[in-house]
DNA sequence: GCCATATTCAACCTACAAGTTGATTAACCG
DNA sequence: CGGTTAATCAACTTGTAGGTTGAATATGGC
């Protein structure tokens, strides 16, 4: 799988990006992380492996801990991605900023 | 499942982004965007409905032709969600901003 | 009305994603 | 050493994603 689908695919769960959010505050162990979730550690364990191939989170080993920490480059290459299409949600907001700049002139000049 | 599920699994497939990518040149009918990948017909016709479902095209209806056309409020979403984070990358490169601003002005097309 | 074209619907197959439970590895602690 | 805690591995189930082929629907041209 290309890495662009690799990190979408990551980031196409709630689980994983609420995840990431925690780990946006500092390190967390796997215990840590899965403590919020209604589900099994193992599930937990699971979408951490999932979000370590994409590349959006790393590992040390201390002792019998796993700390993870986030590693956000994958996302800086989603917003480069996403830049490409900006101008189709900037263009509508510039228009719509023509547009209401044509009311405000024709409200305020007086009748042909 | 939600909003910002549907549309991060809707990217996280290359044959999805690459129709993306052919949107951004101008509307086109299901047989003109299919033309180019080695699937059916059929196939591309369920990718574009997962593309309608995220909200990330729209179709109208001409004749017995249903033209597509990239809808980009999605993305801007996605842009707002990864904007959470961009402090984690700005800090290792500090000239992002630049380099984003660079991007925006670009008017290159997006490609896959 | 009939035919060709554009697109979708339906049924089916295969692979994999996300969860489970139970067993296993690894490190620390008394 | 034996027990406890942290985490992973393994096997299994279930649902769904992405592809196929074949039939159905809708529209325009003659």
């Amino acid at each position: 799988m290309d890495r662009l689908s690799e990190v979408f695919s990551a980031l196409a769960d709630p689980t994983r990006r609420a995840i990431l959010a925690r780990l946006a505050e500092g390190e967390a162990t796997v215990n840590q992380i899965a403590e919020p979730f209604p589900i099994s550690l193992q599930a937990v364990s699971k979408h951490l492996k999932v979000l370590e191939r994409a590349g959006l989170i790393s590992r040390g080993r201390e002792a019998q801990w796993r700390p993870c920490r986030l590693d956000a480059e994958p996302l800086r290459e989603v917003a480069d991605w996403i830049a490409g299409y900006q101008r189709f949600w900037k263009q509508r907001y510039d228009q719509l900023g023509e547009y209401l700049r044509q009311l405000q002139k024709d409200e305020t000049r007086p009748e042909e």
